[in-house]
DNA sequence: GCCGTTTTCGGCCCGACTGTTTTCAGTCG
């Protein structure tokens, strides 16, 4: 939820009911929740409304469909209270008073405070009232005037954590990429796992989950008691290790630099647009002499699997967890999963000594009557249901893959060439690759004029029917990324668009799009997803992780729409664009894209030969939005695309 | 604020860690 930009309660949309849409009320509930806490509510009452925000943004119909059925109430985690503000606002245009004077009361400084790790709201609340801080600048200052450590239930040591936590929030928004998170993580996890004695280890937490962004790394190592001084010593002399934070007997907390890396921490090539976004060179830079911090816990063989659940969360999930382990008179934690009746008031370890065995996860699962749950579905958002119905996914994988589409050329901003590119997906075993590079307005990234198009269209051809002579089983695609105009209209003319394989249509003025409303931006993608020659929709929401927010847009209804089109044997995709940077479509919407019957094509966008390879990440996001194989059109032999894309009604 | 119900209010997951205390509050996951 975005940081930077102030919150505000949206206004209401001039036409009429319904004043607000489903993302808009969601997003209200989240922060009225974040408001209440800064103002030292009931954590019960604040819980309600995260809970409700999670309600509204997980439907599946529509919001306003919903509320004048009477259903609204219906819902899990809406009552009385809720339902009768968010009707208020959706059918009249109101907000209720308690939530515009929680608005008007809270300096928005606070909210971002609360982006300072280990700084939550009780504490922010006291800084607000004893010394009048109201953001972040002003924190600062009182840390350098040693006013912090003065207070009441502060210190020198708090006062300096303050001081290092507004420091990480600047450089990186105190959250990482998965991508780097990755990096770090394994380069950690196959350091750990190379001590001896060591017999288990695993990255656990949201990178083990596939988060777009993670907090922090969190390891599992498994090992017996008996060499766990020696490997926490031998930990703690890893290479990379910039700073050691802790050192307990199970809990070893340290900060990674670059230095963990063997070879030299290289990046690789961003596109330009979204280097900007997210900070130019500085960022580069600044990643180069990056930290993340890391905690390793070192537990007992036959606790691994409990510890490994445990840190690996969610959290909403390992509520479910412990709730149906109370359900059937036992205690779920960390350390193990313990008959209740076993242990009267032993806790903690003492209590663990008491628990059944479990080789694996999938023990602890198979306890508690479910099928495994993969790490990636661990959110609470329907696993524990379906799992109950023996109905989980099977879920796609990188292997198969059989091809990409969206990926550039030096014809326009790649860095190879289309033979390179060509060459390099074959490596990977891949049967075809679909070249889209940026169409005409797109001036900064050299966009194909028709001509240019239409060339690269004959090159194409000539090494197609190369490949068949010599009975090489690989074929590319010709396809544009075309630019959305005006009213959802494409770059190129009919008479252009008709020659190619298929077309995937991206908005990229984004500052535009970010001035506009949601209804105005819903508006023009319809038109562009409704344009006979659109085969799929990139990059759908336009945002950058720890860069920019995407433009405003009922997704719901896009999706919606294109799932009706391909009712109707219109063959209509989204992308989930693989870039670690972009990830978008998020993972929140693809089990409602698969619900509407709408396919998913996972396209890593690379502008260089090494960026194909990011379509990793976007089978991270598919898996992680529940998505199988047949899901997913790129899994698809060359002849099925064939058909698919010539479905244009 | 929601939920469930012994239908009107009590419980809402649970433990570790940290830094501040001298028994505990705040934060985190």
């Amino acid at each position: 939820m975005g940081s930077g930009t102030p919150w505000k309660l949206p206004k209401a949309r001039a036409k009429g009911s319904p004043y607000f849409s489903r993302n808009q009320i969601s997003k209200v509930l989240h922060q009225v929740g974040v408001l209440l806490e800064l103002n030292g509510a009931n954590p019960f009452r604040t819980r309600s409304y995260f809970n409700g925000s999670r309600t509204i943004s997980n439907l599946n119909d529509d919001l306003g469909d919903i509320i004048n059925t009477g259903k609204l109430t219906e819902l899990k985690g809406i009552g009385k209270g809720l339902g009768s503000s968010i009707r208020r606002a959706v059918l009249d245009g109101e907000w209720v008073e308690d939530w515009i004077e929680l608005f008007e009361s809270t300096p928005n400084g606070l909210i971002e405070m609360l982006g300072i790790p280990n700084l939550g709201p009780k504490r922010i609340k006291l800084l607000n009232e004893k010394l009048g801080i109201s953001n972040i600048a002003e924190l600062q200052i009182s840390c350098e005037k040693h006013e912090i450590e003065e207070l009441d239930g502060f210190g020198k040591k708090s006062q300096q954590k303050i001081i290092d936590g507004i420091q990480l929030l600047k450089r990186f928004n105190a959250r990482r990429r998965l991508d780097i998170g990755l990096l770090y993580g394994n380069a950690l996890k196959n350091l750990i796992g190379n001590i001896d004695h060591v017999e288990k280890i695993e990255l656990a937490g949201s990178a083990r989950r596939r988060k777009e962004s993670i907090g922090d790394l969190d390891l599992v190592v498994g090992a017996e008691i008996k060499f766990h001084e020696t490997i926490s010593n031998s930990i703690l002399s890893l290479p990379g290790i910039a700073d050691v934070k802790g050192a307990g007997g199970s809990k070893i907390s340290v900060i990674l630099d670059t230095s963990i890396f063997e070879n030299k921490f290289n990046l690789g090539n961003i596109d330009d647009g979204v280097l900007e976004a997210i900070g130019g060179d500085e960022y580069e830079k600044m990643e180069a002499s990056g930290t993340i911090d890391a905690q390793i816990r070192l537990v007992s063989l036959n606790m691994f699997p409990f510890t490994l659940a445990y840190f690996t969360g969610s959290k909403e999930h390992n509520i479910r967890m412990r709730q149906r382990a109370l359900d059937r008179g036992l205690k779920l934690n960390e350390f193990g999963l313990i008959p209740l009746d076993k242990i009267e008031n032993k806790v903690g370890i003492e209590a663990a000594k008491y628990s059944l065995e479990a080789k694996s996860e999938k023990d602890i699962y198979k306890m508690l009557d479910l099928p495994y749950i993969v790490p990636e579905l661990r959110e609470d958002l329907g696993e524990i249901e379906e799992g109950e119905k023996n109905n989980l996914p099977e879920l796609v994988t990188s292997n198969s893959l059989l091809g990409a589409f969206h990926n550039h050329t030096t014809l326009s901003d790649g860095e190879a060439t289309l033979e390179q590119m060509s060459d390099a997906a074959r490596k990977l075993n891949w049967k075809y690759l679909g070249i889209s590079d940026h169409s005409q307005s797109l001036k900064i990234a050299n966009g194909l004029s028709p001509q240019e198009l239409i060339a690269q269209g004959d090159i194409i051809k000539k090494y197609n029917s190369e490949w068949k002579q010599s009975n090489t089983n690989f074929r590319v695609f010709h396809g544009v990324e075309s630019d959305i105009l005006e009213n959802g209209k494409l770059d190129y003319k009919n008479e252009i668009l008709e020659t190619l394989d298929y077309v995937v249509a991206s908005v990229h003025a984004i500052r535009k799009w970010k001035n506009r409303d949601e209804a105005e931006n819903t508006e023009d993608l319809f038109n562009a997803i409704e344009n006979k020659y659109t085969t799929m929709l990139g990059h759908p929401t336009g945002r950058i992780i720890q860069g920019r927010e995407g433009y405003e847009v009922d997704m719901h209804a896009i999706i919606r729409r294109m799932g009706e089109l391909n009712q109707e044997g219109i063959f209509k995709a989204i992308e989930i664009n693989a870039s670690p940077y972009r990830l978008d479509l998020d993972w929140r919407l693809c089990k409602f894209a698969k619900m509407c019957g709408v396919p998913i094509s996972i396209n890593p966008d690379a502008h260089d030969i090494s960026g194909l390879k990011d379509v990793k990440f976007g089978t991270y996001i598919a898996r992680k939005g529940w998505l199988e194989k047949s899901d997913i059109i790129n899994t698809k032999d060359s002849i099925e695309v064939m058909e698919l894309f010539s479905k244009r009604g």
